[in-house]
DNA sequence: ATATTTTTATAGCCTAAATTTATTACTATG
DNA sequence: CATAGTAATAAATTTAGGCTATAAAAATAT
């Protein structure tokens, strides 16, 4: 038995296909067949359901698979080891980042990182919260940026800032006049709200999107998207909260509708999220440190008062 | 990197010397040789430090040696998994037993258990508690039975049975015309007392021989053997406490000397214990229902008091 | 029902890698 | 300084992993 072939399991596995497997595995489909058959033949038990279309693990296979991930998954380590001892911070690092982080953040730190850390190849991508923990969970993602806390005892979090909400109410809404809102004067029957599994369910403040989808709604918002956001609001569907760091690149007319909170502001913690296997701890040391260190200079909030997410 | 590579570090790692790690692994010593240094450079670091005699493992090498120890480990869980799907029940499996357990446990069970499982080919091994921790922390031992509880967070126990502890008086002590003994009749300073990390230390009972390890005692006794501890008794060196399964086979002169304590009776749990990661969990069940099985009409005691295992 | 496409298995070949035997080099110890 | 003891190296051999080509099987389209 081989590691190799353990990987070979998992990625016919994953695509339920030998062909597509083969292709990710850098390998032709009868290099495939073979190794995978050939530990069948040693296990002298079936992996997977042939017979079945598209392909199907067995009920031992999906035991074996399971394992094997593990196995494949500390191997990877070995390599970590040698990385953290030589101090080498560099390789492949997929990173996960939520929608409404993705635009504002990454531009901020993006640079800077690769400028300071030219050997890592960086690969991201813009997910939502569950496709992130599920990716982390599998192996797919080595970290992950998103909205915190997220209580999941796999995950790890850092946090890297505090990100405050501001209130973005359109000309004719019944705040507009206001100078400084509370988090009393919020009703979440003329809310828009981000579709970032957030909640409001603090003591203060108790609004939330789930608990909102009464029947009689004219409508439902999916999207994570802030420009869609604003825009609807310009409509006149109701006011809606923005991350502080939107706020900034929104031309002059709309800035206009920008009300801030009075204090503690309402605000979302927003972190650095991985394994708690911890691999490629370097790595995400080092992008702790870049945001971190850049964010400390673009906010300066004191008395805000987080915004949880949603937990499943 | 393949696991066999990885199994081989792990065996130069703990015999210290190629040539002896090459025996263990049924192969030839060039072979340790290449396939080491192959990995060595692959991963561009220095394993082991072979300028030392005997050979020592590096910074980094330590830390790869545990980290293959998992991946090994972890690999033998493949088989395990199949073996239990197929309801097999079978394969080397090293079991220890402490020396005050050996002789009186083992023959009542291991006709019975080779007869119903005659595909396990069972090594057993007769080591001290802390041997058997060790052992069964590193992999050499896949179970062991002991007496408990031992406070280990890696190991687990399924308890067997209670034995009763028995007082044996010999002719002239103080505590030789009492019918039955009481656990307070008991002094640390005229008593014999097992070297199995066993303790008398819960409220009832106090009595302990690390306790007893003061400078002016005439002489230690570091044996667990049950014989030396009845002749020197014999021979006048205080009273002493014997299992119970230890006094079905003492010579009718002897007997005599035996005096069942009142209840609740001081007894010491035995158990079945194993590392937390359950592997081969099938032949440990199987060992549990045999020894279960035939404790059950040997053992008849109702009242019983435990006595735990001195924790390290 | 038959042809076509998709997908997996098999066969034969080649190359790379693992292992062996034989030998050399190094190191500690008498 | 000689002699174990031990690891490294070289060359030969065996094993096994991978490739191309092709067949077989199954699903889909004609």
């Amino acid at each position: 038995m081989t590691i190799t072939q353990l990987y070979y399991v998992l990625a016919v596995a994953e695509n339920q296909n030998f062909t597509k497997a083969a292709e990710k595995c850098f390998v032709t489909q009868p290099t495939l067949s073979m190794q995978i058959q050939k530990l069948e033949d040693q296990l002298d038990i079936q992996i997977f359901d042939r017979s079945k279309k598209p392909i199907e693990l067995t009920d031992v296979g999906r035991k074996i698979v399971n394992q094997a991930r593990n196995i494949v998954n500390e191997s990877y380590r070995i390599q970590d080891i040698v990385d953290q001892q030589k101090g080498f911070i560099g390789g492949e690092f997929k990173l996960g980042i939520i929608p409404t982080v993705m635009p504002t953040l990454l531009p901020m730190f993006l640079k800077t990182f690769i400028k300071k850390h030219p050997k890592v190849k960086l690969k991201i991508e813009e997910l939502s919260t569950e496709e992130i923990i599920a990716r982390i969970k599998d192996g797919h993602l080595d970290a992950a940026i998103a909205a915190t806390p997220l209580e999941e005892d796999v995950i790890k979090e850092r946090v890297l800032y505090f990100e405050p909400f501001v209130s973005y109410i359109p000309n004719g809404h019944r705040l507009h006049t206001n100078n400084k809102i509370d988090v009393n004067d919020l009703d979440i029957n003329d809310m828009l709200l981000l579709e970032d599994g957030h909640c409001f369910r603090d003591g203060v403040i108790n609004l939330c999107k789930v608990f909102k989808n009464n029947p009689d709604d004219k409508f439902q918002l999916e999207s994570g998207s802030i420009e869609t956001l604003v825009k609807l609001s310009n409509e006149g569907l109701g006011m809606t909260l923005l991350p502080y760091l939107h706020t900034l690149d929104i031309n002059d007319k709309e800035k206009e509708n920008l009300h801030f909170f009075n204090e503690p502001t309402p605000a979302r913690e927003v972190s650095i999220i991985y394994h708690k296997s911890e691999l490629k701890m370097q790595i995400i040391e080092a992008l702790q440190d870049v945001i971190s260190g850049i964010i400390r200079g673009a906010i300066a909030f004191q008395n805000v008062k987080i915004i949880s997410p949603l937990p499943k």
